[in-house]
DNA sequence: AACAAAGTACGAAATTTTTCGTTGACAACC
DNA sequence: GGTTGTCAACGAAAAATTTCGTACTTTGTT
């Protein structure tokens, strides 16, 4: 019910994940998932989910006996809050030097790079 | 002394930040950088420092009576290490999406861009 | 109707992280 | 040499996060 968008937990960010993956979901269908990566009762998952209804990380739909959550804010939007949290916490700021960072931690595809390269196009129309 | 690099925690990435831009430096010196940021008590600082130290994540050099904290990994490293972190967490392991995410989340400045532009280059050579 | 299966609610334990009070050592100053 | 200030050590409280046991309800099956 909070009205600001709090940053996930970390076991939150998990069933985020699993959610973009799946959409609309119950905690079921979660924790069936979860338990593919690790150790995880499903009570644990339920709560989990209970609670970040309440943050109004999620929505749920409880009109089925089986309840059907999903994710209120887009994908996208929660991605892009955390890094830019990620960013101000540990590169000052600096879109650039984080950047630098994601390229040397894993050298990406050829494709990849090229689709960041159009990106880069979009935002200031290809100057050199 | 865990001979792993375990991803630091909240308080402690604050801390890295200040040492980061002083240098080695105090408890005093690091306590007085974060007090401008937020109210935090000296000794609380102290503890994280000691903790951190017993982690690995910093080496104290004792041989004064104020001790003298480091950084032990290098900058680049941590964040490189804090960026993949997110980048399997929240981004599927994609580098491309990170990134999209990172110049969507704050817009750069051409000098920045151009810059990102070279460090494409300098992976891929150039190629189109 | 009885029973089993599958679900939600919820309190509370367990764990992790953060915070700080207190103590004792050493140093600086009068 | 006594008083005051600064520091490290450390235990433990406080807060935040994660986990799960138990109780109760609903649904499905025999």
């Amino acid at each position: 019910m909070s009205p600001q968008n709090p940053r996930p937990t970390e076991a939150e960010l998990e069933i985020l994940s699993v959610l973009w993956e799946l959409g609309p979901a119950t905690v079921r269908q979660v924790h069936t998932e979860l338990s593919k990566q690790r150790d995880v009762g499903y009570t644990t998952v339920l709560k989990l989910m209970q609670i970040m209804t309440d943050k109004g990380l999620l929505k749920r739909n409880a009109s089925q006996r089986s309840h059907i959550y999903q994710v209120k804010q887009k994908q996208a939007s929660t991605q892009r809050q955390l890094v830019k949290d990620l960013m101000l916490r540990a590169f000052g700021g600096s879109t650039e030097k984080l950047v630098m960072q994601a390229l040397a931690s894993k050298k990406a595809k050829p494709e990849e790079i090229a689709e960041i390269r159009r990106m880069l196009d979009d935002i200031d129309g290809g100057k050199k």
